[in-house]
DNA sequence: TTATTTTTGGTGTCATCGCTCCAAAAATCC
DNA sequence: GGATTTTTGGAGCGATGACACCAAAAATAA
């Protein structure tokens, strides 16, 4: 009845100290799980096959990782760290105008959307929006992402309106949650199969709408 | 092993026969369990949800509906079947032009999504894009459905070329998964909590990618 | 080497899931 | 009213899901 509280990671987390060390590499384990999780979601993705696609045992996965739940929050920091890289990177280059920075933007969607060496479309925009009762933790965590990118959108057409590259007129909220729509949408298509010159090309179209300065 | 086939509808379908009349209106048991799987989805509606919801026995379940996947199947038809009535009217209406229609079909899209009598969202662009191996014909299915009301809509922008109230030199099937995506997305910003002005704001702002005449 | 610390495999447990069977009950047809 | 046909409630089943426990094994510190 009490729960098992993991105060903090173990494995190969902690610094070399008495015991065996352990045999399977944390990192890449973890990554295996965000794979799994991102192609099948939460509830798609079993106990069993986790980790058999993580290559160690129930109570490996138990000391290391606690719980499936504490495992997919670390699997979502995990993959946040990872497309926050070149979201980020693009999102704030100071080199582009606003304008130019979202059209990248999405034209690295179209890329990273359908790559061949991870799962298609967004483990975020995908995730938590179709779930059952009890799952509402997860829904919340994936809904915060969700709107955590689309106020980090927000915020780079804020800077814009204020370098002046962007007219002063617009509702920057409006127009972030235009975008954030369009890359939900784009993630939908990735999964349904499009083809990155179609998600491409969706992203040029939607570009069009930008404001005129 | 041999599975029970059924052939069709029972309880409350079938014309008035020689036995016991079943005690519940199967359509509104199937109403109820529509409105579960558009809220949760299908792995995260439970068998004892469904029959609860529906206020009917397992057995019940069982006689008149044959198993939970072909429930989910007739409830999404029925899903279908309502939801094409306001779609397919505003996009065929013969009264106005293509872009209007496109226009009045986002304005609908954001009053639908956020009604208080049902689910938020769309069942069908929520629907089997995170699922378990072994759900794959769930997944087929859904992502035909998306693929046909994006053909449906390429086809009205068709019509239009030919009516001449769009330009022809555009690739209509690209702009048809444009707004496709951005009808995706407009899902997510409603299941996340999106309000109904702010739906209504991200479609206009969609239109103002369409395409110069 | 010995003691200590930690991992590991295997097994067990409890709940849920989706389904199935059965006999009683109820309504119609003759 | 009796026979027939169908529904209904309830009990139960095999499979799976997500842990939980334990004793053996392995590696380091002393």
């Amino acid at each position: 009845m009490t729960p098992k509280i993991i105060t903090g990671k173990k494995g190969q987390g902690s610094k070399r100290g008495r015991g065996r060390p352990a045999v399977f590499d944390r990192a890449v384990a973890l990554q295996a799980a965000m794979k799994l999780f991102w192609e099948r979601g939460y509830e798609g993705t079993s106990f069993d096959d986790l980790i058999s696609a993580m290559g160690i045992s129930a109570s490996s996965f138990y000391n290391s990782f606690g719980s499936k739940e504490a495992l997919y929050c670390e699997a979502t920091r995990s993959y946040l760290e990872w497309s926050g890289q070149w979201f980020f990177a693009i999102l704030n280059d100071p080199s582009i105008d606003t304008k130019t920075a979202f059209a990248r933007l999405f034209e690295a969607t179209a890329e990273e959307f359908t790559r061949g060496d991870h799962p298609l479309g967004c483990m975020i925009s995908l995730a938590g929006t179709h779930c059952a009762p009890g799952m509402s933790n997860i829904r919340d965590m994936m809904a915060e992402h969700r709107a955590f990118s689309e106020s980090a959108m927000a915020a780079r057409i804020r800077k814009g309106a204020a370098d002046g590259d962007v007219s002063k007129n617009i509702d920057c909220d409006m127009l972030a949650a235009y975008y954030s729509a369009v890359a939900r949408g784009l993630a939908v298509q990735a999964r349904d199969g499009a083809s990155r010159e179609k998600l491409a090309q969706i992203g040029h179209l939607a570009m069009s709408a930008w404001p005129a300065g």
